[in-house]
RNA sequence: GCGCAUGUGGCGUAAUUGGUAGCCGCGCUAGACUUAGGAUCUAGUGUUGAAAGACGUGGGGGUUCGAGUCCCUUCAUGCGCACCA
C-alpha cells in the first residue's frame, strides 16, 4: 500500500531544500540575474489566512520556473515588522512589543514554510532588527543632508547648496522657498547677509531645503492613536488602523520633501511595467494641474495683492470675486470694519471643524464677505473679496478667482449669495450650471474675443507676463509627507537637539537603538512614549548616555518621535541583494549586479503608499550616487484580494426564533447573524454544531427549517475574524496538503481579480494531484512502472501543447489556465494508456513549479539522481502539433455547407485546387462567383461569394 | 463628480488577442463497483426543441465575409481620488 500521502512528503521535502539550502542565490554569479521580490508582511497577531499566500504563490511559481531556464534568482522575503498594532497590544498589555513580534514572527515563518516557498531565508529581513535598521537611520541622515536643487533637478550634498549661499546668497538657488517658514523680510538675502548669520539662523534657513526636515505645517493628528499619520494612511476623514478619527493640527513635525520629486515620479511612471490602474492612482495623487498664479491689487492699499491659482486663465474676463480660505493669512487683515465680527465668527466655525465635519457636508456652501475689494489686472474694476471654505488653504495658493460662468462651484457660491454671473464663451447658458467645457469661442473679453479656449488660454498667458501680472505655473496635489511618529515602536529618529537646534547622530554613532521602556503609552506632559528613557541623550562619539553622569555642552537630548511604518518598508528591497553586510546598507557590487527588481507582486492598496515612498526613496539615493538605477521594480503585479465567504442566518426580532433563508416571511423583521463558515456544507447549516458552537444563543432557540434543512445566505466579505469567515491555510495543508492549496489558488480565477474564497472547489485539484500519483504509482503495491519505449505521436503531441502552454502561462501571469491544461494532460495520458518515462518526467518538471512536493517525490522514485528543482525546462518543439489530415468545416459566407479533409502542409493554391475538383462544393456554388477566400493559419475560414 | 477596471451557464471561469463560444473545476442528474460511503470510475449537463435546427457572451447601435474580443452609446458592479480652482 502507497497512497498519495502529502504531510510525509511535504515535510520531507522542505526540510530537504532547506538542508541543501537550494533556493540560495549565488552572488557573485556569471549566470544573468532574476529578481522576484514579493511585499513583505506586518507579521499580525492573528496569523495568515488564506488570501495572503496568494501572490507568494504566484511569485514562487515565477521564481522556480526562471531556476529552470538558468537565471540566478533572487527570491527573498522578510518582516515589515514595526507598525501599530503590536505597540496597541503592548500599551493595553504591558507586554513588550519585541515579545509580541518575536512571537508573530516565528508563527508567520511556520505557516510560511508550510506552504513550500523556494525563499532564500539567508537573506531574511527584519524592519524592526537594529543590524537593519542601523541602514534604515543611514538613510535618513543621508536625506538629511541633501536637498533638491532645482537647477540639476536633482539631489544633492546639503553642501552643495551652502555654497552657493556662501557665494550667491538666496538668489542663486533659483527657486521659490520650498516651504514658507523663512521670515519674509530675510528675503532675498546676499551672499555677505548669509556671511554674517548667526549659526542658528543659518541651521533655520537650511532646514527649509533638507529632503528630510523639521517644520511647521498642517498635520494629520489622531488623538486616539496620540500621534501624526501621513496622507495615505488617513482614509475618509479616519485613520487606516483602527479607524479612529483624525484632525488637522498645525505642528512642527519631520517631514519628507517628496513633493521636489513630484515631477520626477510622474514621468518616471511612463517607462514602467505596471498595470495602468496603480499608475493612475498615483497620477491622481500627485494631481499635476498646468495654469498660471495672478495678482490681484487690493482696494485702496496698491502695494497689496493676493495670489491667485487658476487653470483658466482664459476666463480671466468672468471673474466676478475672489474667495479666499479661512485659514489664509490674509483673511484677517483683508476685513473691513463693519465685517470683522461676521468674519471672524465665519472663521472660527470653519478652523473647529474637523476634516470628517467637512467631507461630509461638502455640499453645503458657506462663506463670508471681508468688506474689502480687489482690483481687476486688466479691466481695473472692483472686484469684493469673500471668505469661503470651498477654498483649501494647502493647494494652490489658498485663494481663487471665482468664475462661476465656467467653474460649478464657483457657480454654486455665485447664486447662493446672489453674486454676478459672466459669461465669456458664447452660446453659455447660466441657468442652472456653470459651463466648464473647454470648448467654444470667447466673448465679452476684450483682446480674447474671438478666439478659441486654446488660443485664448496662450494669449492669455502671454499678456499675463508681458505686463507682470502673474507667471505661468505648475501646482501638485502631492503633499510632503509627514515622518515623525509619536509613538514608542518604530525607528528612532537618529537626531539630537543641542540648545534647541537639531544636530544629526555621527555615522560611526548608529545604530541609535530603542531604549527599553516597561510603560508604551505618552507621558503625563503628552510627551511621546520615548521621552520616558531616562538616557535618551547623546554624545558625539560616545553614542546614547544619561545626562545624570555625562553633562557635557557637546550632547543633548534625542528626538523622541520615531519614524513611520513606511521608512523600513521603503528600501528593504535593496538590502536584501546584501542582507548581512555590516559596513554598508549594500555592497556596490551586489546592488550593480542585481539593480531592481524584475517582477515585483503585492496588493493594490499600497499604490499611493508604500509604492509612491519607495520609487522617492529609490530616486534620492540614485541622485546621490548609491543605486544604479531609479526605480525599485520593473514591472509590479498586484494580486486581487481572496475574499472570504460569511455565513449569515436569520433571527426573528424579538425572539429567539431561527427562521431558514426562503422561509422567512416578507412582513416580518430580521436579524442577519454571521455565523461560523465552517459550520455549513453548502449552503445548509448543521444545527448541532451551531448549538455547540454558541449554546448561549442557539442551545434554546427555536427553528422554522425548509425541507427539514436550516439554510443561510452567503456572502463574500473581507475575511476577518469578526464575521467568522477565515481560512486558515495551516488547516487546508493538514486536510489537502500544500500543493493542493498552491494549486487550488491558482486555480480559483486570474490572479490579479478579487474573488471568494469557495473551499468546496478545492476538492477538483486534491482529486487531480491523485490522479497523477496513480499515474505513477502503483497504490497496492507502491511499485513505480514506467515503460522506456520511444513516445508515441499522441503522446508527444499532448506534452508538447502543454510544455507550450505552461511557459506562456508563465512568463503571462496566466497561472489560473494552467491548472486546466495539467487536468487536460493527465485525461489524456489515462486515455493513451501512455505510462511513458520520458513524457511523465517531462509533466513533472512542467508542474513542478505549481505542485513542487509532489514533483519531487515522484522523480525521486523514478530513480533519477538529479534533483527536479534544479532540471533544465524543456523546449517547446512544434513539429509534434502541427495538424494534417484533417476534416475542416468550410464555410461560405458565415454558413458552414461541408467538411473536407485535406492535409494542412499544402499551400494555399493546392488547397484551392483540391476545393474546386469537389463535386459537392461545386454544387454549393451554384454558379456564383467567388470574391474572396479567408485563410488564417493555411486553414480556410471562409469564402465569400 | 473625475479616473481606472470588470460584466460569458446554477457557481468559479476558459477562449494566446478578430476565426467552430463555454476548456477545466465545483454543483447537479443517471449508472457501475460496493454491506456501506462525504472513496473510486463511467456517461450527461448554456437555453429551447422529439429531432433537424434555432437562439445565445449586461442592453442598444456600428465596422467586418466573420465580433465575447474592435468602435459608439447606455446600464450595472468593484476599486482609487474627490470642494484640487
Amino acid at each position: 500500500m502507497r497512497n498519495y500521502d502529502h504531510n510525509s512528503i511535504e515535510r520531507k521535502w522542505q526540510e530537504y531544500w532547506a538542508k541543501h539550502q537550494v533556493f540560495k542565490a549565488e552572488f557573485p554569479s556569471s549566470k544573468p540575474k532574476f529578481y522576484v521580490l514579493d511585499m513583505f508582511p506586518y507579521p499580525s497577531g492573528s496569523g495568515l489566512h488564506v488570501g495572503h499566500p496568494l501572490g507568494y504563490i504566484a511569485s514562487d511559481i515565477v521564481a522556480r520556473y526562471k531556476r529552470h531556464i538558468g537565471y540566478n534568482v533572487l527570491h527573498p522575503m522578510g518582516y515589515d515588522s514595526f507598525g501599530l498594532p503590536a505597540e496597541q497590544y503592548a500599551i493595553q498589555t504591558g507586554q513588550h512589543p519585541i515579545k509580541t513580534t518575536k512571537k508573530n514572527i516565528l508563527r508567520y515563518r511556520e505557516q510560511l514554510d508550510r506552504i513550500g516557498f523556494s525563499f532564500d531565508w539567508s537573506r531574511a529581513v527584519q524592519t524592526s532588527d537594529s543590524s537593519y535598521y542601523k541602514w534604515t537611520q543611514w538613510i535618513f541622515l543621508l536625506l538629511y543632508n541633501s536637498w533638491y536643487n532645482p537647477r540639476t533637478q536633482k539631489a544633492e550634498n546639503i553642501e552643495t547648496l551652502i555654497y552657493i549661499l556662501e557665494n550667491e546668497g538666496f538668489n542663486g538657488i533659483g527657486c521659490d522657498i520650498l516651504t514658507g517658514d523663512i521670515e519674509e523680510e530675510l528675503l532675498p538675502f546676499s551672499s555677505k547677509d548669509w556671511q554674517h548669520f548667526e549659526y542658528s539662523k543659518k541651521q533655520a534657513i537650511i532646514m527649509n531645503f533638507r529632503i528630510a526636515y523639521l517644520g511647521e505645517a498642517f498635520v494629520n493628528w489622531c488623538p486616539e492613536l496620540g500621534t501624526v499619520l501621513a496622507n495615505d494612511e488617513v482614509k475618509n476623514g479616519f485613520s487606516e488602523r483602527g479607524g479612529h478619527p483624525v484632525e488637522r493640527k498645525k505642528m512642527n513635525q519631520w517631514s519628507m520633501r517628496i513633493t521636489a520629486y513630484a515631477n520626477r515620479l510622474l514621468e518616471g511612471l511612463s517607462d514602467l511595467g505596471w498595470r495602468n490602474s496603480i499608475k493612475e492612482s498615483q497620477k491622481n495623487w500627485i494631481g499635476k494641474s498646468e495654469g498660471c498664479s495672478l495678482y490681484f491689487k487690493i482696494k485702496g492699499q496698491p502695494e497689496r495683492q493676493i495670489e491667485v491659482f487658476t487653470t483658466r486663465p482664459d476666463t480671466l474676463f468672468g471673474v466676478s470675486f475672489l474667495t479666499i480660505a479661512p485659514e489664509h493669512e490674509l483673511a484677517k487683515s483683508l476685513t473691513t470694519n463693519s465685517r470683522k465680527q461676521e468674519v471672524e465668527e465665519y472663521v472660527n466655525i470653519a478652523k473647529n471643524r474637523t476634516e470628517r465635519e467637512r467631507m461630509t457636508n461638502v455640499a453645503d456652501i458657506s462663506g463670508t464677505f471681508t468688506g474689502s475689494y480687489a482690483i481687476h489686472p486688466i479691466t481695473n474694476k472692483e472686484i469684493p473679496i469673500w471668505v469661503g471654505d470651498y477654498v483649501l488653504v494647502g493647494y494652490g495658493t489658498g485663494a481663487v478667482m471665482a468664475v462661476p460662468a465656467h467653474d460649478q462651484r464657483d457657480y454654486e457660491f455665485a447664486k447662493f449669495f446672489d453674486l454676478p454671473i459672466l459669461p465669456v464663451l458664447e452660446n453659455t447658458s447660466i441657468d442652472k450650471n456653470a459651463n466648464e467645457a473647454k470648448e467654444g469661442i470667447l466673448c465679452n473679453s476684450d483682446f480674447l474675443d474671438g478666439l478659441n479656449v486654446y488660443q485664448a488660454m496662450t494669449a492669455a498667458i502671454d499678456y499675463i507676463k508681458i505686463n507682470n501680472i502673474g507667471k505661468p505655473k505648475i501646482n501638485f496635489k502631492l503633499r510632503d509627507a509627514a515622518f515623525g511618529r509619536q509613538r514608542y515602536w518604530g525607528e528612532p529618529i537618529p537626531i539630537y537637539y543641542k540648545n534647541g537646534i537639531p544636530e544629526p547622530v555621527l555615522e560611526k554613532d548608529l545604530p541609535i537603538t530603542l531604549p527599553e521602556i516597561s510603560i508604551f503609552s505618552p507621558t503625563e506632559s503628552g510627551e511621546p512614549p520615548l521621552a520616558r528613557a531616562p538616557n535618551w541623550y547623546y554624545m558625539p562619539n560616545k553614542g546614547l548616555c544619561n545626562p545624570a553622569d555625562d553633562i557635557n555642552l557637546e550632547g543633548g537630548m534625542l528626538e523622541t518621535s520615531t519614524m513611520p511604518g513606511w521608512a523600513g518598508s521603503s528600501w528593504y528591497f535593496f538590502r536584501y541583494m546584501d542582507a548581512e553586510n555590516s559596513k554598508e546598507f549594500a555592497s556596490k557590487d551586489a546592488l550593480n549586479y542585481w539593480q531592481q527588481a524584475d517582477l515585483y507582486i503585492g496588493g493594490s492598496e499600497h499604490a499611493t503608499g508604500h509604492l509612491l515612498y519607495s520609487r522617492f526613496w529609490t530616486k534620492v539615493l540614485y541622485d546621490l550616487g548609491h543605486l544604479p538605477c531609479q526605480e525599485p521594480a520593473k514591472n509590479l503585479i498586484n494580486q486581487g484580494m481572496i475574499q472570504g465567504l460569511s455565513a449569515i442566518i436569520y433571527r426573528t426580532e424579538g425572539e429567539n426564533t431561527i427562521v431558514s433563508k426562503d422561509a422567512r416571511d416578507k412582513n416580518t423583521n430580521y436579524t442577519a447573524l454571521h455565523i461560523d463558515i465552517n459550520l455549513v456544507q453548502g449552503n445548509e447549516v448543521d444545527i448541532e454544531q451551531l448549538k455547540n458552537w454558541r449554546p448561549a444563543d442557539f442551545e434554546n432557540a427555536t427553528y422554522v427549517l425548509e425541507n427539514e434543512k436550516l439554510i443561510c445566505s452567503l456572502e463574500a466579505e473581507k475575511m476577518s475574524k469578526r464575521w467568522h469567515n477565515v481560512v486558515n491555510p495551516d488547516d487546508i495543508c493538514n486536510t489537502y496538503g500544500a500543493d493542493t492549496l498552491r494549486l487550488y489558488e491558482m486555480f480559483l480565477g486570474p490572479l490579479e481579480e478579487p474573488k471568494p474564497w469557495n473551499t468546496q472547489g478545492i476538492e477538483g485539484v486534491s482529486r487531480f494531484l491523485k490522479k497523477v500519483w496513480r499515474l505513477f504509482v502503483n497504490e497496492s503495491d507502491g511499485t513505480v512502472n514506467l515503460e522506456n519505449l520511444q513516445p508515441d505521436q499522441l503522446a508527444n503531441k499532448s506534452l508538447h501543447k502543454l510544455i507550450k502552454k505552461i511557459t506562456w502561462d508563465i512568463e503571462n501571469f496566466s497561472f489560473n489556465t494552467s491548472v486546466a491544461a495539467y487536468m487536460v494532460f493527465i485525461n489524456e495520458m489515462n486515455e493513451l494508456k501512455c505510462r511513458n518515462k520520458e513524457i511523465l518526467s517531462t509533466f513533472l518538471l512542467l508542474l513542478s513549479p505549481y505542485a513542487p512536493h509532489i514533483c519531487e517525490e515522484l522523480w525521486d522514485l523514478m530513480g533519477n539522481q538529479e534533483r527536479i528543482s534544479s532540471a533544465a525546462w524543456p523546449i517547446f518543439d512544434p513539429k509534434y502539433i502541427e495538424e494534417s489530415d484533417f476534416n475542416y468545416p468550410i464555410s461560405i459566407n458565415g454558413k458552414t455547407k461541408l467538411q473536407i479533409r485535406f492535409d494542412l502542409s499544402l499551400k494555399q493554391q493546392e488547397i484551392e485546387e483540391i476545393l474546386f475538383s469537389n463535386k459537392e462544393f461545386i454544387n454549393i456554388l451554384d454558379g456564383k462567383t467567388i470574391k474572396r477566400v479567408i485563410f488564417v493559419k493555411a486553414k480556410i475560414i471562409n469564402i465569400v461569394v
